[in-house]
DNA sequence: CACAGGGGAGAACGATCGTTCTCCTCTCGT
DNA sequence: ACGAGAGGAGAACGATCGTTCTCCCCTGTG
């Protein structure tokens, strides 16, 4: 077997059991199991389990928001929609089986206070979701991208939280709503007449 | 030492640490140390470990509430206010140096799949809290009150979130100022002169 | 064919977990 | 005064954890 796949196949096991159970609820000997791969492999590739429980939060993270901005890009018609097809993405999330909420919140209320890595991970993940939804929301005339930005991630985070403890998909569609209103809101702060692309000063 | 004040010496400890570090990372040795009872006192107060869990987090939710529900109904002018408030009351939680979170959404993270308990009592404080928000928004002439009191908690939930992994208590101001909009929205959408209390139809 | 070496399977190790048991002390009713 | 029972301190137990070690086979090269 070949190292890289030994690697695949670990963290393939490590982010199916890591985040249906949590990370202390399951040992290496299982992730062994499910992997299918030797012990000493297994120390080969991550020599503890601090570094296997990174790299799998690592990956999880590339993976999530590779999803989400190839769904967004691929389904919304418009810049206006954009932000709202996130909202879309998250229900279909939501509605998978064996969804549980957000790893990285996850993992934080659980090795948060021990483990520094894991508060660091996190901490870079909601980072680039919040970087990459003000990115969304420049793209829409709105008076302040950045406050309506960090609004839509409290949106997200929140779907997200409640979505995991009711079971309930539709908490993304009460998110969706809330969104909409915020952007509107958000336009309405904009004056008519000055987006750019108009030259001149048509009011005043 | 009286039964009764062994409890909560108990429950005090567990609330520290399982708050601070996660259940699964403090053991029952140490919480015996930290409560300064004995062992036996405390599995005959507790028989296992999931029933002060359990304790925990039901003692944790009534206070939670409580102290939230304290400080509305002193602090806010009005009905139009009470939602507002709220955010106002998060932002001194988040000021605390030992906020780490929602204690049930980090608990649920790391035992959900494991403890159906924990799954059930953070089911019930989140329950409860939505309907303590729908209490507080229906005092206020609004087109959909359970709407918007499902949107102000997704917002509450993403502000803890957001307030524990960044570290950051600003974001109970983003939450509450999403929360105006929201409410402004939702205002917009009641036609003027149909309120209870002025009987008779003033415009049709 | 001989043999060196890497990988697989799993036993073994020390630590720690939740829980129980032992031993000792203290108190209280008669 | 004295026996009985309750409670405290902590040893002890079985299980399980993360990690390492042992043994054996298999393959490739002279």
């Amino acid at each position: 077997m070949d190292l890289d796949e030994a690697r695949t196949r670990i963290l393939d096991a490590a982010e199916k059991l890591f985040y249906d159970r949590g990370i202390q609820s399951v040992g290496m000997d299982e992730l062994r199991t499910t992997a299918g791969v030797s012990l000493k492999r297994l120390y080969q590739c991550f020599p503890a389990k601090h570094d296997l429980v990174e790299a799998y939060l690592r990956r999880r993270d590339t993976r999530w928001r590779a999803a989400l901005a190839e769904y967004v890009a691929e389904r919304a018609d418009g810049p206006e929609t954009r932000p709202l097809a996130v909202f879309d993405w998250l229900h279909t999330w939501f509605s998978e089986p064996d969804f549980r909420g957000c790893a990285f919140i996850n993992s934080f209320g659980e090795l948060g206070a021990t483990s520094d890595g894991v508060g660091r991970v996190a901490r870079e993940h909601k980072r680039a979701l919040l970087s990459y939804l003000t990115g969304l929301v420049r793209a829409v005339p709105i008076a302040e991208p950045g406050e309506l930005a960090v609004q839509l991630a409290l949106l997200i985070d929140g779907a997200i939280s409640s979505a995991a403890i009711s079971g309930d998909p539709a908490a993304a569609r009460h998110a969706r709503t809330a969104a909409e209103r915020l952007m509107a809101a958000a336009r309405a702060g904009t004056e008519p007449g000055t987006e750019p692309g108009t030259a001149g000063a048509s009011r005043k």
